[in-house]
DNA sequence: CGGTCTACCTGAAAGC
DNA sequence: TGCTTTCAGGTAGACC
């Protein structure tokens, strides 16, 4: 489920309960994750958590002997709850800590993973990620240089964790049609006028929804387990067929790179 | 190397 | 109703 808004809105709900906490106990219910999760993860038992830190949609939880690496996949989420609370099913991980709370990783598809990276090393699922959305890093001019010469679709550029991280599926059907940009233009064939267009609508778009507490769907749920709400409007995302808010053509859906793809074919050039 | 495709899973929804 | 098929927000790694 998680896009970037998501995973920073399990962030800032997770902290408040499992920082500075002591981790009493390191429970894997089901190591089978992405990548089995290393014994590496036990490290942290009898440690606070120092740090809750995202890097794209990375979740950090820092101790002094490392960090326990979290990604919600597709379909993953954080709970925290009490840890008398019965599990559920999927619940694979979970952090019990001394104030009585279980951070717990549900995830039925098992995308996401749970991995150890040592003080001073930068796992190498880190190593290659390009700049964060929201910070002055990600430039129209680092992005326009950067995709010179590419013929990739500017969709899936964007969506490329080498040129910005954290931009999904939806955000990117979102982000484009704001931009007034089609979804399949090749990525090198964007002026700079347009980028410059584009990257302030990708941070506003990802900043918004963060502050209305993420996107949610399906069953999306806040870290603290109450359900989450649907807050931001989607303007193409999921209303294939329907009228563009615009411009009233009813809008298009494709499969670019084998996800569903939906823009205006009138608004978008 | 750049670009494309597959694979990893479960479950909800659509199709029959 | 129940069985089968399709599709889902991610992304590393294999492949051409």
């Amino acid at each position: 489920m998680p896009e970037l808004p998501e995973v920073e809105v399990s962030r800032m709900g997770i902290t408040p309960h499992i920082l500075q906490q002591t981790v009493v106990k390191v429970n894997i219910h089901n190591p089978n994750m992405r990548w089995p999760v290393p014994d590496e993860v036990y490290q942290i038992e009898a440690l606070p958590v120092v740090a809750v830190e995202r890097r794209a949609k990375y979740l950090l939880l820092t101790c002094e002997l490392g960090s326990v690496i979290l990604h919600l996949g597709m379909s993953g989420n954080l709970r925290v709850v009490d840890k008398a609370e019965p599990l559920k099913k999927h619940d694979h991980i979970e952090f019990i800590f001394g104030n009585g709370k279980a951070l717990r990783l549900n995830d039925p598809r098992r995308f996401g993973c749970c991995l150890w990276q040592a003080p001073n090393e930068c796992h190498t699922l880190l190593s290659k990620l390009g700049p964060e959305p929201l910070t002055d890093a990600f430039t129209a001019k680092r992005v326009y240089e950067q995709s010179r010469n590419k013929k990739t679709a500017i969709k899936q550029f964007i969506m490329d964790n080498a040129v910005v991280v954290g931009v999904g599926n939806i955000y990117a059907n979102e982000s484009l049609f704001k931009a007034g940009i089609h979804p399949k233009r090749e990525a090198g064939k964007v002026s700079l006028a347009r980028y410059e267009k584009l990257v302030p609508i990708i941070k506003e778009t990802l900043a918004a929804a963060i502050v209305q507490g993420g996107t949610t769907l399906k069953d999306f749920a806040q870290s603290d387990g109450k359900p989450g709400y649907f807050a931001q409007q989607l303007l193409v995302y999921g209303r294939k067929g329907e009228p563009c808010f615009v411009c009233k053509k009813n809008l298009t859906e494709i499969r670019l790179g084998q996800r569903s793809t939906v823009f205006c074919s009138q608004c978008q050039r």
